[in-house]
RNA sequence: GCCGACGUAGCUCAGCCGGUAGAGCAGCUGAUUCGUAAUCAGCAGGCCAGCGGUUCGAAUCCGCUCGUCGGCUCCA
């Protein structure tokens, strides 16, 4: 006699151990027909696994979210089944479900894109044989013997943990696997290979390069082409077309993975600035600024030399050895430490606009995401040991508030002592319940990445999701417990001694450049109002309205509007055109009738054309409008 | 750096198995003077990323270099 328990309470009796499928059936053949898993007492396991015990049952339909999980896990075994049958020398690693999907690394001849149809179509003939999937549990020692000559798969058993392993069968395929899977095959209904790349065993550059196939797989094929229409568009808000296209910035073979910013973008990054100076006039910060060439003394002095060198530039002026800056902290230590500080003086919040140079490796160059030369909106904050707990929160309302005005989304990550850092395990352990402690008192739940922290220091990092739903990391907060000591910085206490301040390290934007990139998807090119190259497009209707168009410009110009006036012989409609697609939010048709009446006309980014509208009001509306950053491409309602 | 794909006019792209380059848009010139997403016509524009090789002949085939893009974090 077995009792089960449902979620909803109800309870039933069976008996002798049915399956899940049994029990599914016992309810309905049709939640039988999606169910592709269960959890038994909060264990996910195989809906052929018989129920012995009494036990408390959820069966995963196809409509759950981790169904999808499961059912691209079984994606992934399929499509290594279809590899295995193609590649006979194809050795098998790991596959495992991603964000979006599922990958599979194995040891084979390199693949292109162009090998997928073949891929794809002994996939789909593996789909429709429905085969049934099978746990087999087999001891380590069984697993061995198993995979004798598979030497991946050996060395994965080796590091598991002595006791029972599990297999999967289907058909003439079996995978080392953790489970559970789907009841078979055919539940991988719609699937599709999508790129392939090359991947170290254990993700090690001195091991074997294996091929990485990425896919993805849904329960129904409308999914998957919402999906796929989804990469479409966010191919469409790819930064660096758009940025090509509205002439913000340019890369050049002269000058890899550092870019060129052209007048527009440059308005639109001073923009960004101007509101990034105001946030931090308020907050208590100063603003200074450090050169980019120092001696390679000052590198050794303050760590880098030992642990970012293979990052870092180097140059020879009159004999001497030079660094290109890759942080702007040792400029500012040395600024902090030109002056003697008192108790009185701290928190001191030292803000810098620096640019930074880091040699990134050839292969991850990305547009503005990725780049050799950028410019971090970084800041010091020099502080006594009771103080990190409100700056860091502080820090945190800061970055909340700065990244709502652009509508954008954030989490938060701790990351704690990596494997190469300086510094005794007290002062880690000091400055990371620092952290966690600014973090409890903001009250956001955040992750927890060991070992991800700088070499000084552990760290918050703050990430944004960007329209490709990629999370970037941008704002960092982070506790350095190196530098203070290393320039021996000090301050003058209460007590008339000398102490150590407490320092940390934080951005808000990270890298102007990538950030600049992120809002340029975010808004897919269209920015609001108070971002945009140009606010204002005046379009006289004919040669003779130009003057008048000019004279309106002169009035909008002399009153701060960023504004063009286009006066070229052409149609109306060309015009209107050509502004809507440079995406300027205001545009402004100038006919006889606006002459006379002394009104605009107004077509906004949202399509919506205004007729009608005094001079005054215009402004009024968008002055208010762009003082106050609204995002909204409606204009007028 | 490593794996794969790619590099033809300012942009987007065509150019099959090698016979010395083509379209649209942009640009320039002229005509058109126009009410909310492309007026018409003409002209001009290229060392086919660079270097080397194969060949009677290379944008096309091969090699190297440079650059761009997708990955190289997700651990049965």
């Amino acid at each position: 006699m077995v009792n089960i328990t449902f979620p909803d309470g109800i309870q039933k009796s069976y008996e002798k151990p049915p399956t899940g499928l049994e029990v599914a059936q016992g309810i309905s053949e049709g939640l039988a027909r999606n169910c592709v898993a269960m959890e038994v007492n909060g264990q996910r396991v195989d809906l052929n696994t018989p129920i012995d015990e009494d036990a408390d049952l959820r069966l995963i339909t196809t409509r759950d979210p981790e169904a999808l999980e499961i059912m691209r896990h079984t994606a992934a075994h399929v499509m290594a089944q279809a590899i295995l049958r193609l590649y006979k020398n194809a050795r098998l690693t790991i596959g495992p479900v991603v964000e979006d999907g599922f990958y599979y690394d194995i040891d084979m001849a390199p693949i292109s894109e162009d090998d997928f149809p073949r891929i794809e179509a002994e996939m789909k003939k593996i789909v429709s044989e429905k085969t049934p999937i099978r746990r087999r549990e087999v001891s380590k020692v069984e697993a061995k013997q198993f995979y004798l000559t598979e030497p991946y798969k050996l060395e994965m058993v080796s590091d598991l943990p002595d006791g029972t392993i599990s297999f999967y069968e289907q058909g003439e395929f079996t995978d080392l696997c953790r489970g559970p899977h789907v009841p078979h095959t055919g539940f991988v209904r719609a699937f599709k290979l999508l790129k392939t790349s090359g991947a170290y065993w254990r993700a090690d550059q001195n091991r074997e390069q294996l091929q990485r196939i990425y896919g993805t797989a849904f329960f129904d094929k409308k999914d998957l082409k919402q999906y796929l229409h989804f990469l479409e568009e966010a191919k469409k808000r790819n930064h660096r077309k758009l940025g090509e296209a509205l002439d913000l910035f340019s890369f050049h073979d002269e000058a890899p993975g550092m870019p060129f910013f052209h007048a527009r973008g440059m308005v639109v990054w001073n923009a960004i600035l101007d509101y990034w100076r105001e946030e931090h006039r308020n907050a208590g910060y100063v603003e200074t600024k450090t050169p980019i060439i120092l001696r390679k003394e000052l590198w050794e002095q303050s760590g880098h030399w030992e642990n970012y060198r293979e990052n870092m530039y180097f140059t020879d002026i009159d004999e001497a050895e030079y660094a290109v800056k890759p942080m702007n902290c040792p400029g500012g230590m040395l600024i902090y430490g030109s002056t003697r500080h008192s108790y009185r003086e701290l928190p001191i919040r030292a803000a810098e606009i620096g640019l930074v140079h880091r040699h990134e490796l050839s292969g991850v160059l990305s547009g503005l995401f990725r780049v050799r030369a950028f410019h971090q909106d970084d800041a010091h904050i020099f502080m006594t040991q009771e103080m990190i707990e409100t700056e860091i929160v502080d820090v945190l309302r800061l970055v909340e508030r700065m990244y709502a005005t652009f509508g954008l989304g954030f989490h938060l990550e701790l990351s704690t002592r990596p494997e190469k850092s300086i510094g005794t395990d007290e002062a880690w352990e000091m400055a990371t319940d620092g952290l966690r402690a600014g973090l409890d008192a903001y009250g956001m739940a955040y992750q927890i990445n060991e070992g991800d922290g700088a070499f000084y220091g552990p760290k918050i990092d703050v990430h944004i999701k960007d329209a490709l739903n990629r999370t970037w990391q941008c704002g960092t907060i982070q506790l350095d417990m190196s530098l203070p000591d290393r320039f021996d910085l000090g301050y003058i206490g209460p007590d008339n001694e000398k102490h150590r301040p407490v320092m940390i390290h934080r951005t808000v934007l990270g890298s102007i450049e990538r950030f600049l990139g992120i809002l340029i998807e975010h808004f897919a090119g269209k920015f609001p109002l108070w971002l945009a190259p140009v606010q204002v497009a005046l379009l006289p209707i004919n040669d003779d309205l130009a003057p008048y168009a000019e004279e309106v410009n002169a009035k909008f110009r002399a009153a701060g509007l960023r504004t063009a006036v286009d006066s070229r012989t052409e149609s109306l409609n060309r015009k209107v055109r050509e502004a809507q697609l440079a995406n300027v939010p205001l545009i402004l048709t100038i006919g006889a009738k606006e002459k006379e009446a002394g009104t605009l006309a107004v077509r906004t980014l949202d399509g919506k054309v205004t007729h009608g509208l005094t001079r005054e009001a215009f402004l009024n509306r968008v002055f208010d409008h762009a003082t106050h950053r609204r995002l909204e491409l409606a204009i007028f309602p």
